[in-house]
DNA sequence: GAGGTCTGTCATCGG
DNA sequence: CACCGATGACAGACC
């Protein structure tokens, strides 16, 4: 359960690796002169305990494609691999790459070095002991000259080593004599990390729905590597290279040396170890294998590895990790700000000041601004206060008298405000308050209106104390043409009861004309009121709208900033990555790959093809693909 | 007196 | 077709 649990805590980090540098391929055969075969076979094919014969030295021979297993004691690693399986069984979240193991072969002339074994580096067995022994003798004779990964061997043996891809290997040593110890802390590590990339793990789990199925007839993984923090770290980043980026590495140069890390490649099925395990006798020339399962199709690899990669390397990289949680955390500021805006912004401050209790403030009077009908256009006879808040029965000046009427007192108007209003759209809960002071003029019934002026004129004046010179001037034609009705009162009056009163008032065509025009100036005017009061309601709204889109503007400014410079960070953390892989590379003639020369390059499909630099562009497309000669099984 | 604001009014459109 | 509400435009009053 040990092995297991960290399988399920570092199983995404090591996932990642697929799809940068393991089960890397080197196609040679076109790299020289396009005549010759594989200078360099790196590959995480179909299984990576198999390695293919190396090309150069079979040239025209049937026996240049074969594959050779790598190592008998491979087998013991498929021990963990079953394990993992049986991880994976248990459900989505285990189904994760847990161990990933990466040779590296150097076959150069001879000198009389030793015949490399495979070593498992976190092997349990006996002979992992001896291997692990071997390795860190090897380890260290190589950081003493330089040499890397490369093993120095005799030309017609085959070398077949388990190295660590990462570039600090004097942290090897310390890895292996302390991976007990190292296990609590990397399981609670694991545990932190697979907390964070929760989602990415769901993102994937899809994908490795099928791998799985496929999983359980394959054979075990042929060895772990542990992975330091510096590749945990650059892994997740290598993720974030954007797919555009990704996608322009899939075409290959003309003479590229591939690096097949096609994660279908890496899953093998038994049957397939089985009918194609040869004795190895030769070792390819270059080979930087690796073993890993957590793919099984190079399409899901590029179809739906990449997406989700974004989410993967969330959680991957303590980079990432701050990110997600810097873009988590500003979208959240947005939201609240854009609540808040909402909230405080949209709320009619008079609802604010009526839940204060403020009720001493006039409610409907104070609220119109001048929209009640105390202006100049103020009828004398008109006792119209706030507090009628009277409207037609049918409905005149509709739309807006009806929440007067439903607001009959300063509470309840409050209250029934409150209720109804929603700040959800800005645009269609704009709070009207329209209340206009549309009069009353007369009761519901037809007869009410009919009301001597005189007595409405008695009231208003002795309530208001309206001197003549402040009525409107359709107020004081309608009083010119002597009627009991005030031109408030014909405003708001009913249509029938309007059209009654001029029956009723036997009048000339032109005071008629005039009536309906004091009715229609009069009923203007209030909708011009509500028009306004629509307006600036609506540029309210709209400034607080200005407001939130501004806040949220700056929260995705700074959450650029940052991913752009997470983006940077990863770039030269690659570079400098790839200049490490590169140096452990051989050539032919047992030169390390330089830089200048020589970039990795990760295409959408999980493949890692090293490719000569051009003097134009490094990433220049050309169309021709990389050969596989791994499929050239015999 | 100029400029801004408020208000009333007209014309127009659409329901 | 009449009526009405909504709204832009204009003008006058006011500060």
């Amino acid at each position: 359960m040990r092995h297991m649990k960290k399988y399920f805590t570092e199983g995404l980090i090591q996932f990642t690796i697929l799809l940068s540098l393991i089960g890397v391929r080197v196609d040679v055969d076109t790299y020289l002169n396009g005549y010759l075969s594989p200078l360099i076979e790196i590959d995480g094919g179909p299984s990576s305990a198999f390695i293919q014969t190396p090309f150069h030295l079979y040239r025209d021979t049937g026996a240049g494609h074969q594959v050779h297993l790598k190592c008998p004691e491979l087998d013991y690693y498929f021990t963990s691999r079953r394990l993992l399986n049986e991880v994976r069984a248990l459900g989505s979240p285990a189904r994760f790459p847990t161990h990933v193991s990466a040779w590296l072969v150097h076959v150069v002339p001879d000198d009389g070095s030793d015949v490399g074994e495979p070593h498992d580096q976190s092997g349990d067995s006996g002979n992992d002991e001896v291997n692990t022994e071997d390795l860190r003798d090897e380890v260290e004779n190589e950081r003493r000259t330089g040499e890397g990964l490369v093993l120095s061997v005799s030309q017609d043996q085959t070398i077949s080593r388990p190295c660590c891809v990462d570039e600090e290997l004097s942290k090897e040593d310390t890895l292996l004599n302390q991976e007990n110890e190292d296990d609590e802390v990397k399981n609670e590590r694991g545990q932190e990390e697979i907390s964070l990339d929760s989602v990415s793990q769901l993102t994937r789990s899809s994908a490795l729905e099928q791998e799985d199925s496929s999983s359980n007839a394959l054979p075990p993984p042929i060895s772990g590597l542990e992975l330091t923090p510096q590749w945990q770290d650059f892994l997740s980043e290598f993720d974030d290279f954007d797919s555009q980026r990704i996608s322009d590495l899939e075409v290959d140069l003309p003479n590229p040396i591939s690096y097949n890390v096609s994660l279908q490649d890496a899953m093998v099925t038994r049957g397939d170890s089985t009918s194609c395990r040869p004795t190895f006798s030769r070792a390819p020339l270059f080979r930087l294998e690796s073993t890993n399962s957590s793919h099984s199709d190079p399409s899901q690899s590029s179809a739906g590895a990449l997406p989700s990669s974004l989410f993967s390397l969330m959680g991957n990289s303590s980079l990432n990790e701050t990110s997600h949680l810097q873009v988590g955390g500003y979208l959240d500021e947005a939201v609240f700000e854009q609540i808040n805006m909402m909230d405080l912004g949209t709320i009619d401050p008079r609802m604010l000041d009526c839940l204060q209790g403020d009720m001493d403030t006039p409610w409907l009077e104070d609220s119109d601004s001048g929209l009640s009908l105390e202006s100049s256009s103020r009828s004398p006879a008109s006792p119209s206060t706030s507090s009628d808040s009277f409207c037609e029965d049918e409905g005149e000046a509709t739309g807006y008298s009806s929440e007067v009427e439903s607001l009959s007192s300063k509470e309840g108007a409050c209250a029934a405000t409150y209720r109804h209003w929603s700040p959800v759209n800005l645009n269609d809960n704009i709070w009207h308050d329209h209340t206009y002071s549309v009069p009353q003029a007369q009761n519901s019934t037809s007869t009410g209106w009919v009301q001597p002026i005189k007595v409405i004129k008695q009231e208003v004046m002795s309530e208001d104390e309206v001197e003549p010179e402040e009525m409107s001037r359709d107020e004081q034609r309608v009083q010119a043409l002597g009627l009991p009705f005030s031109a408030f009162q014909i405003v708001n009056m009913r249509v029938d009861d309007f059209l009654e009163m001029l029956d009723r008032q036997n009048l000339s065509v032109s005071e008629v004309m005039l009536l309906r025009d004091v009715r229609r100036r009069g009923k203007n005017k209030l909708a011009a009121q509500n028009c306004r009061k629509r307006k600036l309601d609506a540029i309210m709204s709209l400034q607080g709208e200005v407001e939130v889109l501004a806040a949220q503007r700056e929260a995705l400014l700074r959450q650029k900033s940052h991913t752009s410079k997470a983006l940077f960070s990863a770039t030269e953390h690659f570079q400098s990555l790839s200049r490490t892989v590169l140096s452990h590379l051989r050539d032919e003639y047992g030169q390390p790959l330089s830089y200048e020369h020589y970039a990795l390059q990760c295409s959408a499909n999980g493949r890692v093809v090293v490719q000569p630099r051009t003097n134009t562009t490094s990433r220049t497309m050309t169309g021709v693909k990389t050969k596989r000669k791994k499929d050239k099984k015999p």
